[in-house]
RNA sequence: GACUCCGUAGCUCAGCUGGAUAGAGCACCCGCCUUCUAAGCGGGCGGUCGCAGGUUCGAGUCCUGCCGGGGUCGCCA
């Protein structure tokens, strides 16, 4: 049980004792910790509903609540604050039970559910940027986070590889090699087993087919002809198709492996291919979807819209689909398969619209409830100027460079600190690896998940201050020091007994820690449980510099801080791995 | 134009259902390595919370209007 829970558990009893609501009696941490622990604003809306003194009120609660002996000290403030101090008796058994505990007092929902988390979604053919940072980050935190919570958690990359890109690149290389089979609408095969294009070629026909057809309509026509003829089924372009997966999937799982991003399914639009005729013939006959203009549309609008929602196109005039027939045969996918209680989708913010008409279309047509699809967008990277982030060249900038980056930096500083001395190239290339790519997730989950933010290089490349790397250094610090004491046969830990201040508060941030886990899991918002790995490692590096722990004098004393120092090394190493970025062993 | 997100310290950002003296990191200044990693710790400097009204005992938080910025608005994803 959360300890602010237990708290509001007691506070609400001597409510309810003194008949109100016990809902007032809710606790949060101070937010004056130079006063309290702990507060109770209930007073002051219980006194207000019934019209009573709110100091009066208080009283009378905090009367109740000094007969047990949990708390220390109770003081009315203010207008009617409740301030509770715990004992510190109180405090050090609740964090034996933390320290023994295996997910180091984490908290776990009640009814774990099934879940399909979309994420990811990089396009076939172009290669990762940093606009794809986002959806791989956070999303691949929110399935580390919800499978902690004891949620089944399917993650799903949801490739992008059926829609107007996949015409585009076959008209494109049409115009270069036109002479290759694929382009022979009299033969039908068979096709050569290698790939006509290398990874470098696509790279390279994907922006000039995408610049093309927008300055050209006659180019961009025949990419939609391309596209079409693709997904009715045209078999040179199908198996010249397959041959653009097949390389660029390569190199994509490449780079999400660089990045420490793994994902349960690999499946793509075009997976869900052969269930949209069905499903479109389906929602015709049931009336849900109606011919309108040429297309084949499903009517979202809703009365007492604040603003007009366009139907969500099945059909295209010419007879192709668009991402949102996909979407929407793809939630039939998910629920036919592994019948899960929610999707979740880790897209961008500005899809919230597409989201919302594809959300409603299956609610209408009776796919899946609304309520349980949920568009989890995150905020835009924006350059200095306060627009979508582009390099100076005005191009993207390539997740690959991104990262290279970031670890040379970190690999310098390493340098620096003497401590890649005792490691070979290879492990000190995986050091600066992985407190490279901290830096970068951390700059990213740190900040709230609907927060647009300046992509600043700097902020990536800082190791000082709020950033991974410094939970990386708190992290091998808890390491070095219980490797000490065991050299040193300081004993082994023992019960917790707290006297300093600094002990005291890294107690009380280990305890919070289900409230933050709670919190993200709740709210689907990563940056509560940054929010709580930060002060986690502060209390720590506080408690660090002020108390010896491997040699202090008095073995209690010692027992007692190897369990704090254990558990707080065990709590962070826990948030690291939800956060995507262990720390390396020595930095 | 409609809708939507946003405007808090020099910079980048927190601020949970309205509540006590609005927090953090960076930057800047000062101090701390002859005992466990100084990528650290301590101290200092720094804010009319875009503007104007309103509701309230109490507003960064809720309501209205205005100013400024980002985004979206049927056959791209």
């Amino acid at each position: 049980m959360l300890l602010t829970d237990e708290l509001s558990d007691l506070v609400g009893a001597a409510f309810a004792a003194e008949g109100f609501d016990p809902s007032f009696g809710a606790v949060r941490v101070s937010d004056r910790p130079d006063l309290a622990q702990f507060q109770c604003n209930g007073a002051l809306s219980a006194a207000k509903e019934a019209r009573l003194n709110p100091r009066a009120v208080g009283e009378k609660i905090a009367a109740r609540l000094r007969a047990n002996r949990i708390f220390q000290e109770i003081t009315l403030a203010g207008p009617g604050f409740i301030n509770l101090t715990l004992s510190d008796e109180a405090l050090g058994a609740r964090l034996d039970a933390v320290a023994a505990d295996r997910r180091l007092g984490g908290w776990s929902a009640a009814r774990p559910e099934r879940i399909v988390l979309d994420y990811g979604g990089p396009n076939v053919a172009k290669p990762l940027h940093v606009g794809h940072l986002r959806s791989a980050i956070i999303g691949e935190c929110l399935k580390r986070l919800f499978r902690f919570a004891g949620h089944e958690i399917i993650g799903d990359i949801h490739l992008g590889d059926w829609g107007l890109p996949m015409g585009q690149l076959i008209t494109e290389l049409k115009r270069e090699q036109p002479g290759l089979p694929y382009f022979d609408a009299s033969v039908s095969g068979p096709y050569p087993d290698q790939s006509p294009v290398s990874l470098e070629d696509l790279e390279r026909l994907y922006p000039q087919a995408s610049a093309a057809c927008k300055a050209d309509e006659t180019r961009a026509a025949e990419a939609r002809q391309a596209t079409a003829e693709l997904q009715a089924g045209r078999p040179g372009y199908r198996a010249l198709w397959r041959h653009f997966i097949a390389v660029s999937r390569a190199a994509i799982e490449r780079e999400y492996e660089d990045l420490g991003v793994t994902f349960d399914w690999w499946k793509g639009e075009a997976d869900v291919d052969p269930l949209i005729a069905p499903m479109v013939e389906d929602l015709r006959a049931r009336g849900v979807a109606v011919d309108d203009a040429g297309a084949v549309v499903v009517h979202v609008a809703r009365d007492g819209d604040k603003k007009e929602y366009p139907p969500l196109i099945l059909y295209k005039s010419d007879g192709g689909v668009m991402y949102g027939t996909t979407d929407l045969a793809t939630i039939i996918d998910r629920r036919d398969s592994v019948h899960p209680d929610r999707i979740l989708y880790v897209v961008d913010g500005r899809q919230r619209d597409h989201f919302e008409q594809v959300f409603r279309a299956s609610d209408i047509a009776g796919i899946f409830p609304k309520d349980r699809l949920e568009h989890l967008w995150f905020g835009t990277m924006n350059g200095k100027d306060g627009k979508p982030f582009k390099t100076r060249a005005g191009g993207v900038l390539k997740l690959r460079d991104l990262i290279d980056m970031v670890e040379e930096r970190a690999a310098a500083r390493l340098k620096e600190s003497g401590f890649a001395e005792g490691y070979g190239a290879e492990d000190a290339a995986d050091v600066a690896h992985r407190i490279g790519l901290a830096a970068l997730k951390f700059a990213d989950l740190s900040n709230p998940r609907t927060s647009d933010y300046v992509f600043d290089l700097d902020r990536f490349m800082a190791f000082e201050g709020k950033t991974g790397p410094y939970l990386h250094y708190a992290s091998v610090r808890v390491r070095s020091v219980l490797k000490k004491a065991e050299g040193a046969q300081a004993g082994s830990p023992g019960p917790v007994t707290l006297s300093a201040k600094e002990e005291r508060d890294l107690a009380l941030t280990l305890l919070q820690f289900g409230a933050a886990v709670k919190d993200a899991v709740e709210k689907r918002l990563p940056h509560y449980l940054c929010e709580h790995a930060f002060s986690l490692a502060q209390s720590f590096s506080k408690f660090y510099a002020a108390c010896r722990i491997s040699d202090e004098s008095s073995p209690a004393i010692r027992a007692s801080r190897l369990t704090l120092a254990s558990a707080a090394g065990r709590q962070l190493d826990v948030i690291l791995d939800i956060l995507g970025m262990p720390a390396p062993d020595k930095m």
